[in-house]
DNA sequence: TATGAGCGT
């Protein structure tokens, strides 16, 4: 009875974890910026709510312009919820930014390419 | 130059 509940709290926290639910990230997904805006306009634009500590904006790759969004670091998680709070809604070159906490990207997750090597021989040995 | 919700190497 007991450890039932105790899986069900350890399931739900390992949920929790991975689901981007009320995540409170450091990271800031901002959209709804002009094309004109680029990453130290927004950099100085965010700073004064917290240190930043990088500013990436997403730009198309074959056409050069900003795909009206970036995300925003912050070192600290707080200066991240204090500055969505304040900067939600409110506009930036004349464009009303929507601002929510980024959902956690890990780099290289569909890279998935287990050794093979061994299993080579049996499929160029079937002649 | 036309565009306007969204989550990035």
């Amino acid at each position: 009875m007991r450890k039932a509940l105790m899986l069900i709290a350890r399931r739900a926290s390992t949920v929790a974890q991975n689901s981007p639910s009320p995540v409170t990230n450091s990271k800031l997904f901002v959209a709804g910026l002009s094309w004109s805006v680029d990453e130290k306009s927004l950099k100085d634009a965010f700073s004064s709510f917290g240190e930043v500590s990088e500013v990436k904006i997403i730009y198309d790759k074959d056409s050069g312009r900003s795909r009206g969004f970036g995300f925003v670091h912050y070192s600290d998680e707080e200066e991240a919820k204090r500055a969505k709070d304040a900067m939600d809604g409110k506009a930036l070159l004349g464009r009303p930014l929507r601002i929510s906490f980024a959902l956690e990207r890990v780099r290289g997750a569909p890279v998935v390419v287990p050794r093979l090597s061994h299993m080579e021989d049996a499929f160029n040995s079937d002649s």
